[in-house]
DNA sequence: GAGCACTGC
């Protein structure tokens, strides 16, 4: 370990680092002060540098650098880089972790995670005793994770003192984030120092366009707009590459082959500023594309062509594409939001946020001076666009949070230290929810079943349904059902219309080997017979399944399988018996998990809803259930859609006495009465006030059914209706447009 | 009668 190895910049470059020539002052600032701000633009080399610096002024003699990412190739890649800069072999000095692959040992010193994995060890060792430095990195993305370490680091190391107690060196903490909101994180911090690293990026020159003002969004036709300013680049530009930044698969499609058919169009050689462009290399890109395909995207192209890349968000941060010159803009982005009226996750397409158009802009800029072309106007940007992304926090389920940060002694959870808190109704809807699971009582406290539950990284309702179905000593049909549930979707539907088809016949033939009346066990049978064919890939292509996503369900229900284990060493794991039939057995597990998504079936082919809003919700056409619905009653669901209907997805029919008794509880609790349990601790008189109460209420509410009755008559399908009433509105401008 | 962005444990 020769200091002079490390001390001088790794970097092939003839010009060091910007972060090189702060080198000793920010070491000194670490030592100062237990809580640290940085900020500096990509390229500055925080993230490569810090902890080497760090490492060098001895910071690991008593405990690890740990250097958190929000996404997991980040922190395979950097730990790589950074090693060998030290001139380590990886995995030793310096490592990584991420789920299913931890490159550590116990000599580690220098550790690169993803958020998760960090947050999971919080949960095992709250003190991190293990670590001398932690570095929050890329906390300007606002991640949940990150979100929740913050405010966990916050909440113990504000008071030191108390807080290194026992401790072999006094915790520090550095937070990390691109220029951004750098007051607010430093006032969050207790107004700690901030260090500001100048960055070493290009100018990128933005211009507005003229196509979408703030009345018209989505509906404009921004893909046509955004073919045609994309063309205009290719025919007036110097030579460079375009990258475009689009919402989705099937808008990315369609404006490829309208790139193509027009390019095909231009006259070749074209005359531009004395160079010539002789024609467009079209390439789509998105989160679902076979990875050999993304792969194609970083080649350089043919001489004398352009580049043309049309992506969704996946872009903006996770890969980097290297000689992009120009953007194109279209402003808006695909964006899944918890509505917590309904309970529903929308999936919804939103204009971008300001702080996104610079970070999009800022891709035009990594190796020379760039473009960028915005499609929407001035007004659109004062008046659509906010300054920041709402972070994550604030538009998601919190259940699983709520259930991490009960089982980290965080008792009150409406008043933890959040960056930016979310709206209480979304703590209270977890609250509820986590009651209705049985993961916490009546005092908002965790109960055993709730620590068996966090151990498992899944939603809470699989979770509850993978307990259920081991209590029952039936996991086996239960954890590739909680994995295939947990990846990204397996189904493939192609664009093309005979595709399609065949598609459509391969999932329903599927569907019915498995008796064809339970979307779940056709889950489980797809997972069965890929597992057990000989060459499983080709079993996908097949039968038009992800083979990649299926791949990491395998992954996942290997994982479930050991925590499973472990868990079911502790004596208090839950024993039932049941000598019913399998599938009934099976469907009542789920219920478990899934008795908040039960719907009765009501006027025509609709269903009614039995969450407490009483929505009116159809199946899904790829549902087995689908045109079967005559003999239906009650049906069971894993998620919700919300396009030309409310569609529920995954499904499966049940018996009203699986959940009979399960369906008080969703009425039961008074979510208020819960919040003040959650602010505070409360006294055993208070407590049989309460009871006493709620048993009163449970005797007007006599049974479910009258209930039930209640939730049809209210029809409280506002939001739902809203939502899909833009939805048409939308689709009707779409089709007057092109008419 | 079908409209799924991106992460992460």
């Amino acid at each position: 370990m020769s200091k002079s190895r490390r001390s001088e910049p790794k970097e092939s470059d003839l010009e060091p680092l910007p972060i090189y020539h702060h080198k000793s002052k920010l070491v000194r600032a670490v030592k100062d002060s237990t809580f640290l701000v940085v900020t500096g633009e990509t390229g500055c080399g925080k993230t490569t540098q810090l902890p080497q610096y760090l490492h060098e002024a001895g910071f690991c003699k008593k405990g690890k650098i740990g250097i958190t990412q929000p996404r997991r190739v980040a922190a395979i890649t950097v730990a790589q880089r950074v090693a060998q800069e030290m001139g380590y072999a990886l995995g030793r000095e310096v490592g990584y972790q991420v789920r299913f692959d931890d490159c550590t040992t116990e000599d580690t010193e220098v550790k690169y995670m993803t958020d998760g994995c960090l947050l999971r060890e919080v949960l095992a060792d709250p003190g991190l005793s293990q670590y001398s430095v932690v570095i929050l990195d890329e906390v300007h993305e606002r991640s949940l994770n990150t979100d929740i370490l913050l405010g966990l680091l916050k909440k113990v190391f504000s008071n030191p003192d108390k807080a290194n107690k026992g401790r072999r060196l006094p915790l520090k903490v550095v937070v990390m984030s691109a220029t951004m909101e750098t007051e607010k994180l430093s006032a969050f911090l207790g107004n700690c120092p901030v260090f500001v690293i100048p960055g070493r990026i290009f100018p990128v020159k933005c211009s507005f366009g003229s196509a979408v003002g703030p009345k018209e969004t989505e509906s404009t036709g921004y893909v046509k707009e955004v073919v045609k300013v994309a063309l205009d680049v290719h025919t007036s530009e110097m030579a460079g590459d375009i990258l475009v930044f689009l919402t989705g698969q099937n808008e990315i499609e369609r404006a490829c082959d309208m790139l193509y058919e027009k390019a095909e169009t231009i006259d070749y050689r074209y005359d531009v500023h004395d160079r010539t462009v002789e024609g467009l290399l079209i390439l789509p890109l998105y989160g679902s594309m076979p990875t050999d395909q993304q792969r194609q995207i970083f080649q350089p192209p043919p001489r004398g062509i352009r580049k043309c890349v049309v992506a969704t968000n996946i872009a903006a941060t996770s890969l980097t594409i290297n000689g992009i010159k120009y953007i194109v803009d279209s402003g808006f982005v695909k964006q899944l939001n918890h509505n917590s009226r309904v309970g529903l996750d929308i999936l919804e397409v939103v204009p971008i946020s300001k702080s996104e158009a610079e970070q999009r802009a800022g891709r035009a800029g990594r190796t020379s001076a760039g473009k960028c072309f915005r499609i929407y106007n001035k007004e659109f940007w004062e008046k659509c666009m906010p300054e920041y992304t709402i972070p994550e926090i604030q538009r998601t389920s919190l259940t699983a949070v709520v259930l991490t940060l009960k089982c980290l002694g965080v008792h009150d959870v409406i008043r933890f230290p959040y960056l930016d808190s979310p709206e209480e109704r979304f703590i209270l809807e977890a609250l509820k929810q986590l009651y209705q699971f049985d993961a916490i009582d009546r005092r908002g406290r965790v109960t055993k079943l709730g620590e068996l539950m966090v151990e498992f990284p899944l939603h809470p309702g699989l979770t509850r349904a993978v307990l259920k179905a081991s209590s029952y000593g039936c996991p086996d049909v239960m954890l590739p059902v909680a994995a295939m549930l947990s990846v990204e979707n397996i189904f493939i539907r192609p664009g093309h219309p005979e595709n399609q088809k065949e598609a459509d016949q391969r999932h329903r033939a599927l569907g019915s080997k498995s008796g064809g009346m339970n979307d779940f066990a056709t889950l489980l049978s797809i997972f069965q017979l890929c597992k057990s064919s000989e060459k499983p890939s080709a079993w996908c292509k097949e039968n038009w399944i992800h083979w990649r996503a299926l791949k990491s369900a395998f992954s996942v229900e290997t994982q479930l399988r050991e925590i499973l284990l472990r868990l079911q060493q502790r004596s208090d794991f839950p024993v039932e018996s049941f000598d019913g039939n399998k599938n009934e057995l099976f469907r009542r597990c789920l219920c478990a998990g899934y008795f908040t998504n039960v719907a009765r079936r009501s006027i025509g082919k609709a269903f009614c809803t039995m969450d407490g809003h009483g929505s009116m919700v159809h199946i899904h056409p790829s549902s087995a259930l689908f045109e079967n619905e005559k003999d239906l009653d009650w049906v069971m669901f894993h998620d919700v859609l919300v396009t030309s209907k409310v569609y529920i997805r995954t499904v499966c029919p049940i018996r009203y006495e699986w959940v009979k008794d399960l369906l008080p509880k969703l009425h039961e609790v008074d979510v208020y009465e819960l919040s003040n349990v959650a602010r505070e601790e409360v006294t055993d008189e208070e407590m049989a006030k309460w009871e006493n109460k709620e048993a009163a209420k449970r005797q007007q509410e006599a049974s479910a059914e009258e209930a039930l009755k209640k939730l049809e008559k209210r029809n409280d399908e506002a939001s739902v209706s809203d939502a899909r009433a833009r939805y048409l509105q939308r689709k009707q401008q779409k089709q007057s447009k092109t008419t």
